[in-house]
DNA sequence: TCTATTTTTGAGACCGGTCTCAATAAAAAC
DNA sequence: GTTTTTATTGAGACCGGTCTCAAAAATAGA
């Protein structure tokens, strides 16, 4: 196992010193470097074939262009195309990127979240911070919050996601089907669920029509999606065998949408003929779906480009900038496809 | 901005040296520390709101307690569960996850390896490496290669899926189920394309039926996973038209096997009864289909659990173990839903 | 040609831990 | 009460870069 060789071995080789060495090899300044010298040293450095130890850079200069992304599950399928939507601009501008779980677990969020510091991370991007994490909790570093809640919203940067303008999006697209028994599944945190339910009464409110609780059905959140998928297709099961079913469903998260399309095929219901149903994530499931659901998009991707800009931001401008507290907030779109048309009248 | 307390700030207020200090918070070793000390200097460390800081210890101690995850596309949906079976393992012993993309690429592949040596990561979970990079490129540092193709298998430890396996399980239930004329839909890299065609040729040959090209589809692979679906859905329906059409389907990934089930429900063929389809991968979205899709489990996150094992073994056997390779294979096994059945005569 | 600038380069402190090794204190053995 | 043995502690070198500051070299200006 031989040596690995270092600056000041380059340095020899080249016949320069440290510091020049140095500078040619720094990403902070691309300091001035006469040509051939230059060339010297990176002939050298080939020869040796020297790398750069980013261990000894960020003691001394405090960065390791290393941002870390706390979030509940990356096995949560909209995790991946936040995470992308993340990296893609990390890597423009050399930063990779290191994730964390917290599943759902405010201790092993606590727990990340010490992580993050004595790792020296440059940047933080928490997805939906716990209710029990302080704001004094929060490491003192360029960081962005990925929210529906605005708890931290005046403290910190946010990004958040209009679920409920999303969810009136899809209300007001199957009421204009003539739907106006809708019913809705909701599903994931509390917070989720209340703000989703909210969106809902307002809408129904809003649209002069009557509120039938039995629509409404709040799907108890499991950590293991299967075990979610399992007792949602009972409740769904319950909601399309009562004795006036809806004409259609809002499912507030895909995996409630797919699972309203399978029971509705068990059931012999044909969709979207007999049964409308529109789910919100638009992940690929739903695109792959049979009969491809009509899906509210919260454009994770877009969502997690436009945290890491902010964070780069943030990062770039040193301190100097007076670092005003900037909340951004994506609009959701609708993904109309084969689930979702028309309401018809049903046959007596 | 108050400075950041280190670990002489600690040793000074708890009145011991910052050697004495260091061992309570050193990980490598819970050395010796008298229990009346160690309390003392904890309080210090609280009052002061102390946090190690890892890039100094790892510019000592070449530990940075990070290992990177170099895939291609974490956006693939079998990324999150073997994402997730790596980091599993890995919190469970204190190392935290970078994760890179290479888009099948194999110059950001290399740019990424260099990445990982610059940041002093301590291990590298490589997967499915191209056939443009020489072992010689390979960083010298402890690694698992994921891949089906074995050309690393005699430098690297290796965790493989028995793919071919997999594929045969697939091809002999449907076999059993009287089905014989089975088409093939391939998709992926090229290499894995060959291993699956080679696969169902044996089956064909082992089983002493006759090979019908017409039912080989090739479905050529692009970056967006939503191309790929379109694309095949052309192929499938001129499969599925075809004057005598299979009675089933093994689709060599899960999207493609929902996309065989979008085109069956389009053509008004219904799943089971006038085909069966069996998918690979055993996606969320599979469990989820309508009709729920049969299935080969590739066990992503088994897979991301035994590979990080072995990193982690690689790790702790400090070089003094003469480095035995270890190829590790895992195998795939049937998950059986909804979406096959027995072989029916077709009406004529 | 000589001075004023601007560019390049080098010396060496510094970042905040870890690690080695010897010194000291405590416990065990004689 | 000593002598051993073992547990604790402290000093200070060290890791491999970055950063500051001044010196040297090159270029421009007069």
């Amino acid at each position: 196992m031989k040596k690995v060789p270092t600056l000041v071995d380059v340095a020899k080789l080249a016949n320069t010193s440290k510091a020049t060495a140095a500078r040619v090899f720094s990403r902070s300044k691309s300091a001035n470097v006469k040509l051939e010298t230059k060339a010297r040293i990176l002939e050298a450095a080939d020869k040796l074939g020297y790398s750069p130890n980013l261990s000894a850079a960020s003691l001394r200069s405090k960065k390791t262009y290393l941002i870390a992304l706390c979030i509940h599950d990356i096995t949560n399928p909209s995790s991946p195309s936040l995470i992308r939507g993340i990296q893609d601009e990390l890597a423009q501008n050399g930063y990779d990127l290191v994730v964390f779980n917290s599943d759902w677990d405010p201790s092993k969020e606590k727990r990340n979240l010490q992580a993050v510091v004595r790792n020296q991370l440059d940047g933080l991007i928490l997805q939906d911070p716990s209710a029990e994490l302080e704001v004094s909790e929060l490491p003192d570093l360029p960081s962005v919050i990925l929210t529906s809640n605005n708890v931290f919203s005046s403290v910190r940067n946010t990004v958040s996601t209009d679920t409920v303008g999303g969810v009136k999006k899809a209300l007001t697209y199957l009421h204009s089907m003539g739907h106006e028994r809708i019913g809705i599944l909701l599903g994931g945190s509390v917070s989720q669920i209340t703000n989703r339910k909210r969106a809902y009464l307002d809408f129904y409110q809003d649209a002069g029509l009557e509120v039938e609780q039995r629509l409404i059905v709040d799907v108890p959140f499991k950590t293991r999606a299967s075990d979610t998928f399992l007792i949602a297709k009972e409740l769904i099961v319950d909601l399309m065998r009562s004795w006036k079913r809806p004409s259609a469903i809002f499912a507030s998260n895909d995996m409630l949408g797919l699972a309203a399309l399978q029971m509705a095929q068990i059931e012999g219901l044909e969709v979207p003929r007999d049964l409308s149903v529109v789910g919100m994530d638009d992940l690929f499931s739903a695109e792959s779906a049979s009969p491809a659901l009509t899906s509210v998009s919260k454009h994770r991707f877009e969502v997690g480009a436009r945290a890491a800009k902010n964070l780069l931001n943030q990062i770039n401008s040193d301190g100097s900038a007076a670092k005003e507290v900037v909340n951004e907030c994506v609009e959701c779109s609708l993904v109309i496809r084969d689930s979702s048309g028309p309401m018809r009248k049903r046959e007596a």
